[in-house]
DNA sequence: GCGACAG
DNA sequence: ATCTTGTCGC
């Protein structure tokens, strides 16, 4: 599994490979031991491949910050639509690392992936710790357009399986894309998104760790 | 061949 | 993702 981090190669067929196995792994029920806290995980860029990855822990349900991360990365992999995980995977794990959480929320897609293996649940996997994926646009799947009250939701489907849901967390804004990312269950996903969502289309856990990344990055520059 | 395409 | 000011709307 440390392949991931350590890609043997460049070439995407052999990537692509790395991400079949990683969907094999992942787990689609719900086992999460006890949500009393959740971690949001964002990552920022600057010039020159130079990222600022932040990680911030909340309480749950209250949402109140107990604590947080930043750190500076450099990023050689550049970004190729489906292989995000190759570029962010690493500055991901090490800043979430130190932080524990009952569960993590990712800027980007889980189950929701052409290969069923988004960046979400490849950090999941890897932690062996329960992740999802809430991204602000889709990457593969079809969906209805959920009615525009905040807690709708249609399911998104490639074919005639299930990989996500479209759901709207603030009434008449564009809905955001949840997945599964690892060791949870859709519903719950759903569930964990609109509990988090109070104000803003986008989780508390995700809005924070955003601008603390960008916080990061311009405070280095 | 053409269009789509997380961040 | 990043580059960037004002502006429309609840």
């Amino acid at each position: 599994m440390l392949r991931i981090l350590k890609p043997p190669t460049t070439d995407l067929d052999e990537l692509s490979k790395i991400q079949r196995k990683v969907a094999e792994i992942i787990v689609k029920r719900d086992e999460i031991r006890g949500l009393n806290t959740i971690a949001g995980c964002d990552i920022s860029f600057s010039k020159k491949d130079r990222a600022y990855a932040a990680c911030v822990l909340l309480k749950y349900p209250s949402l109140k910050e107990i604590d947080n991360k930043t750190i500076e990365v450099g990023v050689n992999f550049p970004y190729i639509p489906t292989f995000l995980a190759f570029r962010e995977l690493e500055p991901m794990l090490r800043v979430t690392k130190d932080l524990k959480a009952d569960i993590y929320m990712v800027d980007a897609q889980g189950l929701a992936h052409p290969r069923r293996a988004g960046l979400a649940s490849h950090l999941g996997v890897v932690m062996d710790r329960p992740t999802l994926g809430v991204a602000k646009s889709r990457l593969c799947g079809e969906a209805e357009p959920p009615s525009d009250e905040k807690g709708s939701y249609s399911l998104l489907k490639d074919g005639r399986e299930v990989i996500g849901a479209v759901v709207r967390t603030r009434t008449g804004v564009n809905p955001v894309y949840v997945s599964i990312g690892h060791k949870i269950s859709l519903e719950r996903a759903i569930e964990i998104t609109l509990n988090t969502s109070p104000k803003y289309k986008l989780p508390e856990p995700i809005r924070a760790a955003h601008k603390l990344a960008t916080k990061a990055m311009k405070g280095r520059s």
